[in-house]
DNA sequence: AGATCTTTTGAACAGCGTTCATGATTTAGT
DNA sequence: ACTAAATCATGAACGCTGTTCAAAAGATCT
């Protein structure tokens, strides 16, 4: 930023071309710019426009290097992804492993605003997930599952996370915008929590009875404990399969 | 339609008021609308616009019956879970009534284009959704899940259904757009699958051997197998919570 | 320095959700 | 039956969206 500002210094100046005077737009920086829009603004308001402005530059100008706005989403769900790294298969630890790599995928998603929107429309089977898959696939059928059960496990393990996770961030979703109405509104998690609960314990008893026994229960519990036993029950279900082999 | 083309008959006129020369827009005909619109042209086209259009009426007259289009989705949502049942708990066939109870809700799911983009935004806890978490509640804890299990699980179990079938919906959505733009590119599912289980098949098989090996397997299977083998993995994980009780 | 090729621009198109004053039509009161 | 009141639908407008394209600007090479 300050680089094209200031005037660039004779001694820093080993190059023949004095080093191009705009810095060029590249698909790197564009969906740097995206991501940066996103974050701060929200999957709803990320225009392209508004990742041109991000850039100081005219909209017409992304599409010299992104064909549309869909291939510029595809590239920052690859981005995200760019650093997964799965472990060989120990079919000791296997279930362990799986958590971890879960566990691992949420925390990405959640480290950008609605980032679980776009990874929802994303093709499941894109060659950069494929060596991911592989591995996945490695783990497994090494640790005894037969082979049609390996064969979908991932399949139903990347649903359910971003399932998970797209409900999440809709929830949080929902928070933000209550809160930017009303001037008092700016509720956080808790109070919003405290008053889900409330409504449910609230509930008629003779017509709801098992919702107010466990209105505790289904609303008090934060998200990682959640997400933590669905990732669990899954892992039950497939080790299940095991012995069948 | 054809009511108020053709004269209304004298001996067909016991009213005093000669009932509403134009039929009164209403919620239900504007909801009515808007599916006909999505199953013709999918989520994305679905504008108000287009719903005012297949009602022969201004955008604008939307408005008076429904705050946003926010709300029509709302509607829309609503209406396809109106009808739904479920039964009361019978703890010897708990999985199964289950499995009968996600089947019917991807069936209905499905039964209109992009619904599962729709109702993958709603919030989970509309009070029309209410009552049937309260029955999928009491089949759970007579099941013998332990509390902090069935409070959760119907929230696993519907991530799931919705994550599953948008999945498959947004499949279904490449496999059209792909079909509009070639003359010879409608490619029907088989083809599109024979693709791409042809494609993995084909991968290097040093670096891919397990997907080489679970080409078949990974693709070939119906989108319904799948389903109910995720379903089936999620049903033993949570049986295998009841001992613990 | 001039010509070639790439990148960026600005304007435009068609469509979107939503609002609002105006005009039409149905309902209610006398 | 005729008028006053309330309801409903309209069309135009605002500000936004993704995308295209001829023209201008910039960088590169001879």
């Amino acid at each position: 930023m300050s680089q094209q500002d200031v005037p660039v210094p004779p001694w820093e100046r080993p190059r023949k071309r004095p080093a191009p005077a705009r810095v060029p737009l590249t698909r790197e920086r564009i969906i740097d710019a995206a991501f940066a829009v996103l974050d701060r603004e929200g999957y709803d308001k990320m225009s392209m426009r508004q990742v041109a402005a991000e850039l100081g530059v005219a909209v017409s100008a992304l599409y010299a290097h992104v064909s549309a706005k869909d291939e510029l989403l595809q590239l920052m769900y690859n981005r995200m992804l760019r650093s997964v790294e799965l472990p060989d298969p120990d079919p000791e630890n296997w279930q362990e492993q799986i958590k971890e790599f879960a566990r691992d995928g949420r925390t990405r998603m959640l480290s950008h605003r609605d980032m679980a929107r776009i990874s929802m429309e994303q093709t499941p089977f894109t060659p950069e997930l494929l060596p991911h898959i592989e591995k996945l696939l490695a783990i497994f059928r090494q640790a005894g599952l037969p082979d049609r059960v390996a064969a979908i496990a991932g399949d139903i393990l990347s649903t359910f996370m971003d399932g998970f996770i797209l409900q999440e961030s809709i929830w949080q979703g929902r928070r933000v915008e209550a809160g930017e109405s009303g001037g008092t509104g700016d509720k956080g998690w808790p109070e919003m929590r405290a008053e889900i609960q409330k409504y449910f314990a609230a509930l008629p008893a003779d017509r709801f009875p098992n919702m107010v026994a466990l209105a505790d229960l289904m609303v008090d519990e934060s998200n990682d404990y959640r997400f933590d036993l669905g990732l669990d029950i899954i892992l039950r279900g497939l080790a299940s399969y095991i012995e069948e082999k």
